[in-house]
DNA sequence: TTGTATGCGTTATCAC
DNA sequence: GTGATAACGCATACAA
């Protein structure tokens, strides 16, 4: 693989030129730009990346650590930091954690020399001892990450707001009787909107076992069972909010294939309005939120943290997040 | 931020022993390996990976090159390259390119110094000719790509048989009247299924305007519009086979919206068995693909390709794809 | 068993 | 305008 000296070599001239012209840094005379530059092409040329962030320090690559990867949601903040990264010259180094502090300490570890900064999404609450520890290694961004406002760089959804949103809309509609889906065990985003359920239905006077809650774990395969749950259920609830669609739309085909019928027989909401939400049967009533804006918020700031150094301060920022009503929902069976 | 001099020199040690301490390599007394572990802990250090690139010429990196990050299938994909990257030590870079040569070269010319070997998903038919010309500056292996056999490294999803086990499924139930919505244009995944589509109907004698087609983007939102056209169509069509499920899906919710019963009125197939699929209402019948398979074993093949060189032969090997017939498909109404 | 010295490909600081 | 040359952090051949 051709490297600058051979440029230097073939083209007649020092590498410092060669570089220069690269890199438009300093002066070079218009000829033997166009010269370097045409012999850079003939030979296929292009700058070793690591041997150039060695001198200058910068790998012009940001990387991003994830739970897992797993359904609609992360393929769509993953879309949107990509956009927002590669908008901006920028790579993307891509890792996934289960989450526990030794191997996010790992993570960080691995990512030395690689990375400018480190976009975090690990809504695990164990995890925010080891972002801390080593935030000064280089800069770091949380996504919907349990943080402490001001501690640390955050971008969060308005969980507690939209999932407030949603009960509300229940409440209102007559419902007395709720299922909550519930999200992964532990997790920053399920625990709060379990806590506007809490809330909701405490303020509506509604207590168990009218108001009752089924584990999940944000899949479909764990909403398809939690909806078999609320099935058995006596007294049988007429709403269900799930923690996310994808729970939602699981716990849609069971309580299909038990013979009730949505919204008639049982009221269902999800969250997150994924892509697919407005094309189920019937339509997702779901909480909405600009799930590609989440990356690409957090990817900006990220960058301006990378170029402006310490200069950017520490904040929250809050991804809005509002019902959509849509068919799954309606008042309660008389 | 403490580099390998940091640590020989706290350790009172010379560089070359701490870099034997750390790669597991030559002879190190277990005292004073002992010791410079302790104080390489203490200083929290850990390589820097564009200096050890450098001069191994190994960066412990993949490239992925996508064309798009969206929907389910997208994250299957990346969820099985991430967990065999991770599983073998590597780091994953991501990249997006719209597909066109230009772009793709681009993006090759970045890489460089960056990864070991590149993956690239590009089923643009006219990226052919990029990959070829820039393959020899790392291990390519293509996934789900237009390729000649033995040409170039490649997986990809037998999308011919199993969209002609579909398209079967349909002509035995005693359809006559089939529509297809493809995917985008000139893409090879949509061009072999559409493929299947017209050998089978020609097959059974069917032909327009009994065998329509209808063009779609593999997105839900264009499936919805297709099944819009498919309600419209006279002689209106039985059955409709969708280049994929989010456009199934989509159909699925325009056909509902229209007042036809799945699968009484009109069966609906689609293809890749995105998670989502069996919880549709009515369940999708759809040709399975494990998709995440396809991930796996491109990165593994990479990965060959990348420890053991050259000695590694060209081959194109196939995903099976095969029919799962669920509720969405039935008999034509008498 | 350990240390010294060289070079990986690039940018940056000087000279000229 | 251009060319030497020193660094960047590390691995390794060779010497001790």
């Amino acid at each position: 693989m051709a490297s600058i000296k051979d440029v230097a070599r073939e083209a007649g001239v020092s590498v410092a030129t060669v570089s220069r012209v690269c890199n438009d840094s300093g002066v070079v005379s218009d000829s033997t730009r166009k010269h370097v530059l045409d012999i850079a092409a003939k030979l296929g040329y292009s700058p070793h990346a690591a041997a150039r962030s060695l001198i200058t320090s910068r790998t012009s690559t940001l990387g991003v650590l994830l739970p897992d990867l797993y359904g609609e949601f992360f393929s769509e903040v993953i879309r949107g930091i990509d956009r927002t990264v590669q908008a901006s010259g920028y790579h993307l180094l891509v890792s996934r954690s289960h989450g526990d502090d030794r191997e996010i300490v790992a993570a960080f570890r691995a990512m030395r020399g690689r990375v400018d900064g480190l976009l975090v999404m690990s809504p695990d609450l164990d995890a925010r001892n080891a972002v801390t520890s080593l935030r000064d290694h280089f800069p770091v961004v949380l996504l919907n990450c349990p943080a402490e406002q001001d501690q640390h760089d955050s971008i969060v959804i308005a969980n507690y707001e939209g999932a407030s949103e949603a009960m509300r809309h229940l409440v209102d509609r007559g419902h007395r009787r709720i299922a909550m889906i519930t999200g992964l065990a532990r997790n920053y985003d399920s625990d709060e909107r379990l806590r506007a359920f809490r809330d909701i239905t405490r303020q509506a006077g509604i207590a168990a076992p009218d108001a009752i809650e089924v584990g999940g774990d944000f899949t479909e395969a764990s909403g398809f069972r939690a909806g078999q749950a609320i099935l058995d259920a006596s007294p049988r609830p007429t709403a269900v909010f799930a923690a996310n669609d994808s729970m939602a739309i699981g716990a849609l085909s069971a309580l299909g294939a038990g013979g009730l019928r949505v919204p008639e027989d049982i009221s269902v909401v999800g969250f997150d309005d994924i892509p697919m939400a407005r094309y189920m049967n019937p339509p997702l009533t779901t909480v909405h939120v600009d799930i590609s804006t989440l990356g690409v918020r957090a990817t900006e700031r990220l960058l301006e943290h990378v170029r402006d150094g310490n200069g950017v301060t520490r904040q929250r920022e809050l991804v809005p997040a509002h019902l959509v009503v849509r068919s799954s929902s309606g008042n309660p069976a008389a």
